[in-house]
DNA sequence: ATGTCTTTGTGAACGCGTGCACAAAGATGG
DNA sequence: CCATCTTTGTGCACGCGTTCACAAAGACAT
């Protein structure tokens, strides 16, 4: 079986990096707001500070577009717009299926940013029968039995899993089956999808993690100071569990020797 | 005033690559779920397939935590559970506000993957005054006006935006006055903020964005060999050309962007 | 105790992404 | 038409992240 190859093996699609790639949805955001104000004009300068990058790593970025700027003036607004829109597939309608109408998927299926971008709630699917016929943001849930019917017939290839994580694979396994090649996957699971199969993954509480991570190391800073044996974290967990079988203390090193690798006594 | 610095100017925080700890969280997700069931060590290799990732790349970023494993064995789950919880910080309660109980923010509060993580609603705090004292996912919304008042007592110092993007700065504002160091943004916008106080930035429409990219690229692939850099496919779109006197046609829409920059062939 | 076998931990090479700094290009004014 | 000024496009260097490959370390059998 397939290994799930979530990951981008540097694969420089058509010669765009992926990180840029990953930034044209961020400028176009940004010009959208400049178009609407009838901006004719916008400096690679003013644009960047707008879209919140360097200004050096946007040029390079549209680079690898083309050469879309007039030097000694800067971007037309407009047609940047419809290039970047272009580039990125949106011209084009994009039929998306959302499996699992919890709250997620019904803040999702409501979600405006969607529409505005190209792409098309073509479905809401739900296993719960309770569910069935019922609108969602103006959308009637259909019901996980007709999923294989509705993805061929809409020719749906991008599809949204907002369900819980025990079922994410089934359902990523028959929306594939079924011809869809790109997962959106809100689910905390690693899905194992065959080659060919894009995924990107949202997680949640994986951000707030992080965000934990940066907070509790400002809040050491400033007190690290002091603080002399009060700094253990004080665990709300079990106690810091004897890796197997270890009796005495094997001395653990720290990757720098400063950190407390050891619970702190 | 202060630039708004989303990114990270390559902060090494603790020694610890940024990317490793990106990782941990997706670590800690398997590691807990070969905890429960009951299994007392795991190999890199076994615990990189589970997690998605490259077993060197797992080993080397659980070397920056410091020798946690038993060579010829493996690491202890238990421990390492222990080890990375610790390190995220993930032993201590993380009181969290979110502002803005709409579709997203209602989902948010009922999102279960915060509360097995550590981190506790301390608050839903929304504008609107029909919402407040209306129970969210049991939880009673309070008004925005107590957002200053909420946020000292609870000592909350992080926070979660799912408002509408004409407001998340404002609401940014207020909070990181409060004394909020730590935000995740769910809204569509760059956001602001002083030195020392981070942003993670979630946006649902660019990863859908992402994916469309290289489904257009997929689908090109299949079905024409060619296609050089001779951008013009000659789409049936109002203006490509035309950078500079791009004069009337493009009738602007509303207020945030709810129809596509360029009308779908 | 000694040898074998498994798996970790890491040195080193490589590739990608980022940012600097500047020359080329074009607009603008005289 | 020429000079000057603005801004793009990009060559280059550097640092981070990824991956390979292997020696060191410990478990386990004899």
């Amino acid at each position: 079986m397939a290994t799930g190859r979530t990951h981008r093996p540097a694969t420089r699609s058509r010669g765009i990096p992926e990180a840029t790639v990953a930034r044209l949805p961020l400028y176009l955001r940004a010009l959208t707001a400049l178009s609407e104000r009838s901006v004719p004009t916008v400096s690679s300068e003013e644009l960047a500070t707008a879209a919140g990058v360097n200004s050096a790593k946007l040029r390079k970025d549209f680079s690898y577009l083309g050469s879309y700027g007039t030097r000694g003036v800067g971007y037309d607004v407009e047609y940047l717009v419809y290039q970047i829109s272009r580039e990125l597939g949106l011209t084009q309608d994009w039929p998306v299926v959302i499996v699992g109408i919890g709250n997620l998927g019904a803040a999702l299926a409501g979600y405006g940013g969607f529409a505005s971008r190209g792409f098309r709630v073509a479905a809401l699917i739900d296993a719960d029968p309770a569910m069935t016929g019922r609108p969602v943001a103006g959308i009637p849930v259909q019901h996980s039995d007709d999923l294989e019917k509705i993805i061929s017939e809409d020719g749906v290839s991008i599809g949204v899993i907002a369900t819980p994580a025990g079922v994410a694979q089934q359902v990523c396994d028959r929306l594939v089956a079924a011809g869809v090649t790109s997962i959106l996957n809100f689910a905390p699971t690693v899905l194992s999808v065959p080659d060919g199969v894009d995924v990107r993954k949202v997680d949640l509480s994986i951000e707030l993690q992080i965000l934990a991570f940066h907070e509790q190391r400002k809040a050491g800073e400033e007190s690290s100071a002091e603080e002399g044996p009060d700094t253990d974290a004080e665990p709300a967990v079990a106690a810091p569990p004897a890796p197997r079988g270890a009796t005495g203390d094997t001395g653990r090193k720290g990757p720098d020797g400063d950190v407390p690798a050891v619970m702190p006594a």
